[in-house]
DNA sequence: CGTCGTATGTGCGAATTTCAACAATTTCCC
DNA sequence: GGGAAATTGTTGAAATTCGCACATACGACG
């Protein structure tokens, strides 16, 4: 039972009971509704309706079709209905995925959000493999670094976090601080665990202080965070962090050069829905107090 | 939400997961099936799927076409299952139509013919308008008189009654019998209430007999055969009937010209059915066993 | 009884759809 | 890392479908 047009036409003559006025509700001419119908009752092998000058009467095995196809034009246009309606409400599954280091950021948004919109439910995801917006298994990625150049992904500039290096108040009151570079050979480091990371300040961080000063070392950016506020080293964080933990002492100034730019990903197919802009926009929003911290 | 063939490709894109895979299910190229998608994600005004190189993952609104459109392809098989085998199977109505006064030939068939075979449900039509196969009333139609002429209509020549007229023992017994024609003028005639008849029999009558003579009318035939065995006069009734009242006089032998014939009417689109056939087959087999009558 | 309005049915030209081949990209696997 | 396989995307050509015009038939209404 293939071409589901054929069965469409015969289920408006049903219905209407003659082949002009179907042709006239489906908008097309009637010679083309004849020939539906041929072809259906050809492919059938039974008659679906009695032929008279009058018009058309489905015979029994019309009437089955007609109830059937009754059913299914309900659907249909429920389905329309929940399709269309969903591209315009802000509900539904929200899928964002970031590096895990940046959910001292993006939760508390994410659950005003959710306050605002009761009917979205967010699903944030964070993990050590980059997940993949092609395949549909995020609406919004967060992303650090370079601008991502994945074809079908629209990205846009989101925020730059001000980055530099700090120490615990425990540290310092046991170490002193570094009064610059020089100093710093004698001090001690946390940083990540991965000897390539391409982050900005993880690169100076090689060229500038010696290997050996580098005394914790993890992958996770949460730990390299506890390690530094319990005084095992002078490590880098965002100001954000660091004003959030409390007792964290500025090092250095922050430089420019340091701070990796975050982007914001959609895929492309997502990106117009208002629910995805709703999110955007929201983000965007609460992005700017950050800016004058 | 028109155009289902569109819909019936996006489902089949949504099961497989890729578009090549889902041309091949359904026999046609790759490239329509794109173009089917692009065209109801454009009507709908939402993204149905979400295109990467390994193929088309649905969106919500996907999934959710997808769900709709499986219980709909699950529908439409099983109606053409259904379709399919009713034309080859002997159930549901028959619907039977003829001239009120051949119920005592139709019933005791009809009756029959509903043992044999106990999934059809009989419909046996009788009134004093024609009820009309071109509009699906009836499948089959027992009709009397000339040959009719419908163009969409199967016409079989059926049985040709042995008509001729008949008397109780009581009217001969009270009036006497003529003995020929010359004798009509003197007794009681018992006809059809409609002096425009085109039966055979009733033209002649009208020219044989005087009118006064004719002094039972009716219009149901089985009021005359009524009045006919009660005594209220002579009339015509086919032997059959005859045999079955008992206790009738056959006043002249039976003449040709005044057998109506009957005649099988099937409409074309049903005459083919098995159905259909397999009455007529049941109905003319019992119809030799009158012609011995 | 004839006319008119509405219906089905059919041949032919046009428009839309479909097909075929090629290009580009990604993933898998060695 | 590199080659092979699979998949999407695009453009011109072919085929199917569609629309129009006309023929035909039937019922309603004077």
């Amino acid at each position: 039972m293939d071409n589901w047009d054929e069965i469409r036409t015969a289920y408006h003559v049903a219905r209407v009971g003659t082949v002009s006025g179907a042709a006239e509700v489906l908008g097309v001419h009637h010679a083309t509704v004849i020939r539906h119908i041929d072809a259906l009752e050809e492919r059938l092998g039974v008659k679906l309706f009695q032929r008279h000058a009058r018009g058309y009467t489905p015979t029994e095995a019309g009437e089955d079709l007609l109830r059937v196809a009754q059913a299914t034009d309900d659907q249909f246009s429920q389905l329309a209905g929940r399709i269309k309606g969903r591209g315009n409400d802000v509900s539904g599954d929200l899928v964002v995925t970031s590096l895990g280091g940046l959910s001292h950021l993006l939760v508390p948004v994410l659950a005003e959000f959710q306050l605002d919109h009761p009917d979205i439910v967010v699903r944030y995801l964070t993990g050590d493999r980059l997940f993949r917006l092609e395949y549909g298994e995020a609406h919004v990625a967060v992303r650090a670094g370079s601008p991502p150049d994945q074809p079908d992904n629209v990205v846009q500039p989101f925020h730059r976090q001000k980055i530099t290096l700090f120490a615990s108040e425990a540290y310092a009151a046991r170490h002193g601080l570094p009064q610059d570079e020089s100093e710093f050979a004698r001090h001690r480091f946390v940083s990540a665990d991965d000897p390539k990371s391409r982050a900005p300040f993880a690169r100076w961080l090689r060229e500038a202080v010696p290997e050996a000063c580098i005394t914790f070392r993890s992958g996770d950016v949460h730990a390299q965070r506890r390690a530094i506020r319990a005084g095992a080293g002078i490590g880098f964080m965002s100001r954000l962090q660091a004003d959030e933990l409390g007792d964290m002492i500025e090092v250095v100034p922050p430089r420019e050069d340091w701070s990796a730019p975050l982007w914001l990903v959609t895929h492309m197919d997502l990106h117009r829905t208002t629910k995805v802009q709703a999110f955007l926009a929201f983000l965007k929003d609460r992005a700017r107090a950050w800016e004058d911290a």
